[in-house]
DNA sequence: TTGACCACGTA
DNA sequence: CGTACGTGGTCAAC
């Protein structure tokens, strides 16, 4: 019986648990009975099989987390969802099931426990079971070392199933099911773009790269000795402004701090922001700034850093994570993430290509009328930029709107916001008891979920507390849950968006290469360049849709078509 | 060796 | 008294 014929007639869309073991692959899904359908491939090429699936009926490919080399289009990734449920980040198939099924986490049994209780767990345990007696899964299954028979793929495929069925279960039981659904559609295919994005890496201008870093740190050293050598005379250009007798270690802060105070000059802490103000007090505070930046080229991205992650063929590559830390933004290795400005003039396009940059404006005053539902706030959210029409509902200039805006979502007390501030209260009273309640959550200790569904756990709070150090602590506490579902919904539709954008390029010999919170940069065939762009400013507005129906929030994104990643903005 | 803190880059 | 992240430095505690 050929593949084809023996998954039946499925339609689009229709998970298929796919299950890849040494000898072939299965897949399985849920027939029309309700009985688990298997399909064994005998096989050594599984990505040629699923990409023959995936061409002829483009299922949604369930999986603990996705498989490398297949392009697929729908996906469901049970570790993805997973953190989306339970929130954290930390996850793994034991504990996922354990959750699911209500099943204690101390009581997970280990490869090691197995083996120190074999003599008295072998009896009536039928060890060809996926799942213990206890309701756990056998540590062994999920190692894969019992997926040597199709018999037992089928039954580990057969898991994945009811492992989707609860995760759906219990994502339909959550305030708003239809969010949470398609955020987890969202949340699982951008874990696969996650991989392909490590896998492809970012274009770097080699030669320009390292002329950025000689302009700063000094030629590339040949020896250890060179190192040691230019480290000192970097040092030395600082050092000639101290005074003897103080210390003179540049990468101590205790003893900058003393240098400092050594030629008058007294601070706390020696942040640059904070010396900033003294550059012209004494020759030492500009010496000791130019220091620090020409340091942080030269040991965080400096020559080390480049042999070690760009490769041989030009691409910077790092490790990615599809809903790293408290919100669930998208975080990764290698400095990606924090590429210093300057450096960006060497992430180049490769010849025939050009990038497609885009990003998305005010995006989060914008997700907040969205989550809030607050009329008004999503009114003013129609414009192209949407301070205007809240500037002039309070009667204040744009700049002050921004602020008190900005400063209401990450929870500011200080600063110039505070009539506005009240003026905001009286006009946007919904998207501020929105914030207002999640602040509560945060200083009570409450955990909360995004708009999506994704929990955020927040630290257990005492209870009202005179203590000033527990009062601090309890108003950290609410402006990070304040924020977090912010910047947690923004990171929702951002990857809707990314992976909605990811599907449609792909026939385009496109490819995202960077996704920075906001931001995407596609590298793509240049005769491809208008499509890609048009697509990229599409796929906003139909993610925005998925993401939220019912809202009339609009969007911006604007495409540009650039050379090289400083280009942008 | 590990964790705290500082410092600083990005959004 | 705005949030988040990753990285590399020093230091103190193991």
């Amino acid at each position: 019986m050929s593949l084809m014929e023996c998954l039946g007639p499925i339609g689009r869309g229709e998970l298929v648990s796919v299950v890849v073991g040494p000898s072939g692959v299965v897949l399985a899904r849920v027939g029309a009975d309700g009985v688990d359908v298997h399909c064994w491939i005998e096989t050594e090429d599984h990505v040629a099989v699923i990409n023959e699936v995936e061409q002829r009926l483009r299922p949604r490919w369930l999986w603990w987390a996705p498989l490398i080399d297949v392009r697929v289009t729908m996906c469901w990734d049970l570790l993805a969802v997973d953190r989306l449920l339970f929130g954290g980040w930390r996850t793994e198939p034991a504990l996922a099931w354990a959750k699911l099924h209500n099943l204690s986490i101390d009581s997970i049994p280990s490869m090691g426990q197995l083996d120190l209780l074999s003599g008295s767990t072998d009896e009536g345990e039928d060890l060809d079971d996926p799942v213990r007696p206890d309701g756990h899964l056998r540590p062994e299954w999920i190692a894969g070392r019992s997926l040597r028979s199709f018999d037992h793929m089928s039954k580990w495929g057969s898991i994945a199933l009811r492992a989707y069925e609860r995760q759906l279960t219990q994502l339909r039981e959550l305030p708003d099911p239809a969010a949470a659904e398609t955020v987890a559609r969202s949340e699982s295919l951008a874990e696969l773009m996650c991989l392909e994005l490590q896998q492809d890496g970012l274009p770097i201008d080699v030669p320009r790269l390292e002329a950025i870093l000689a302009s700063s740190v000094g030629t590339r050293p040949a020896t250890e000795a060179d190192v040691i050598s230019a480290r000192e005379r970097r040092d030395q250009v600082v050092l000639a402004h101290v005074p003897a007798g103080v210390g003179r270690d540049l990468r101590n802060p205790a003893q900058v701090r003393s240098m400092l105070r050594s030629v008058g000059i007294d601070v706390s802490d020696t942040r640059a922001w904070r010396l900033e103000p003294f550059r012209g007090a004494h020759p030492l505070v500009d010496a000791l700034l130019v220091w620090r930046k020409a340091e942080r080229l030269s040991t965080t991205y400096g020559f080390n850093w480049l042999d070690q992650h760009v490769g041989a063929d030009g691409r910077l590559r790092g490790a990615w994570s599809g809903s790293d830390g408290a919100a669930g933004r998208m975080t990764a290795q290698a400095g990606l993430h924090n590429l210093p400005g300057e450096l960006r003039d060497a992430v180049v396009a490769e010849p025939g290509l050009v990038f497609v940059h885009a990003d998305l404006g005010q995006i989060e005053p914008r997700v907040l009328a969205a989550v809030s539902g607050d009329a008004a706030l999503c009114a003013a959210a129609l414009e192209d930029d949407m301070y205007s029409p809240v500037a002039a509902r309070l009667g204040v200039d744009r700049a002050t709107a921004k602020l008190a805006v900005l400063g209401a979502m990450y929870g500011a007390t200080s600063g110039v916001a505070g009539e506005a501030l009240r003026g905001l209260e009286r006009a946007y009273p919904v998207a501020m008891g929105f914030l207002d309640a999640a602040d509560k959550n945060g200083r009570y200790g409450i955990d909360i979920r995004t708009y999506g569904g994704r929990l955020v756990h927040m630290r257990p709070q005492r209870a009202a507390s005179a203590d000033a150090d527990e009062r601090s602590a309890a108003a950290a506490q609410g402006r990070y849950a304040r924020n977090a579902l912010i910047q947690g919904a923004a990171a929702e539709l951002f990857k809707a968006w990314a992976v909605t954008v990811r599907g449609r390029i792909s026939a385009l010999d496109a490819r995202i290469v960077m996704c920075l919170h906001d931001e995407l940069l596609v590298h793509a065939p240049r005769q491809h360049a208008e499509e890609v762009s048009l697509i990229v400013e599409g796929a906003l507005s139909e993610a925005a849709r998925r993401w939220m129906p019912t809202s009339n929030v609009r969007y911006v994104a604007v495409a540009r078509v650039i050379e090289r990643w400083s280009e942008a903005k």
